[in-house]
DNA sequence: GCAAAAGTGTTGTACTTACACCCATGG
DNA sequence: CCATGGGTGTAAGTACAACACTTTTGC
């Protein structure tokens, strides 16, 4: 490449952390690992992995969740830069992390061992390397918001999901109780689901109808400029 | 420095880009200027700086800040980190973007001047370099949740303002007019503005008071877990 | 038959919206 | 004295919160 002004500058490591969420026993859990290399080796820290030329941020956070993963086409959405000046004890780094929302159940335990990694309860997160655990508490955050305007919980579900579980998930999300009657209202006025005739029997003697998200009907919902909240 | 696992992997050049926002004449405007590099000379672009060794994220965006436009203590909030591999057409650079609130009347002619500065109504925003318009666009949707859920408003005005130019403002922002009425009744009963004895004659003849907003009773208000909206 | 979770409507309250007139002043 | 923008209250409608009982079925 020709000489230009831009080769005077100083240049700098970029890491992608991924906050990696998953919706597992009821709760919101995130997925850490202990940190495989020097400094703060083995100790508690987010999915990270260093940029490469020629990728995109997105595509570097892409590289860590599949490294870690082996999942791809996963919902993510980019929480932000992180540059301090000392935030990496082991070097000059800037970080952005993404938070990512995965079913939990597609992480099988074969992965877990070979990278030490492990669901842990959003509320019960350890103390991590560097400034990761403002990267969750950040991350947390935006989830809160994002999943009260935008119909993205889904992702944390296979295709079908059940209202109980969907209020569980929305509960723990929020960290707080939900009334059963005024959440199902919401929905149902929205219109966006469709039930389906199977049932999850796995919870409940009874059993709770499964649903669908439909994405046509919320294309309609938008362009009649109604705007998803829960 | 020790030799270390980092030392193996690909650096980037990280800029930071400014979004400066003021208002003026009673409209939401964004400072733009003449882009002073090759490549793409002279077109309209954000105010953007490289990122130097022992600088934070945050401290290259001042430095920015302050080169364009003399002022420190200015309000910034991070939009996010802009990383895809061909965004700029002189190299590969990764750019964080960040807004900032500033009174527009504290940057003048002089500074204008020298560097080709100018404000600009953020609905007529021209094409600018790389992806500086989806900055824009991402920094004015921040705006606009931001000052409907924090007291960041103020930091538009020096130090006092009358309700008319703060609905303005708001109206600006949100891109809609407020009913005038409804605008007053929540900032009262929020009860976080002290209202001052003197009044602008300026835009009116009977003249309208001046209001300043009380950050410790904003402090209690928190403290009682109410939330600032308008 | 009973324990455990699923499902279902109504009512009061708080908030949001819509709306029109008088006031103060400079020219 | 009049044109211009500043300031004020009420009523209707909508959205939100609170609340309890019946249904299904596996054991």
């Amino acid at each position: 490449m020709l000489q230009t002004y831009y080769d005077n500058n100083d240049k700098f490591l970029i890491a992608a952390d991924c906050i990696i969420f998953g919706f597992k026993d009821k709760e919101l859990n995130v997925l850490l690992t202990r940190r495989p290399v020097e400094p703060m080796k083995n100790e508690w820290s987010l999915m990270g992995g260093f940029m490469e030329d020629g990728e995109s941020l997105v595509q570097a956070a892409e590289k860590v969740l599949f490294r870690y993963t082996q999942l791809k086409n996963i919902y993510m959405e980019q929480v932000g830069a992180y540059g301090e000046v000392d935030r990496d004890t082991g070097g000059r780094v800037i970080s952005v992390a993404f938070y990512a929302l995965v079913q939990a159940d597609r992480f099988n335990a074969t992965l877990a061992n070979k990278f030490d990694a492990k669901w842990i309860n959003v509320n019960k997160i350890p103390k991590l390397v560097f400034d990761h655990n403002q990267m969750i508490a950040d991350a947390l955050k935006l989830l809160q918001y994002k999943v009260s305007t935008e119909p993205i919980a889904f992702h944390f579900f296979n295709y079908k999901f059940t209202l109980p579980a969907l209020q569980d998930l929305y509960e723990t999300i929020y960290q707080m109780p939900l009334d059963k009657r005024n959440f199902r209202k919401k929905l149902n006025n929205m219109d966006l689901l469709d039930k389906l005739e199977e049932k999850d029997k796995e919870n409940s003697k009874r059993g709770a109808f499964y649903y669908t998200f439909n994405k046509e009907r919320y294309k309609q919902f938008l362009d009649e400029g109604k705007r998803f909240s829960l």
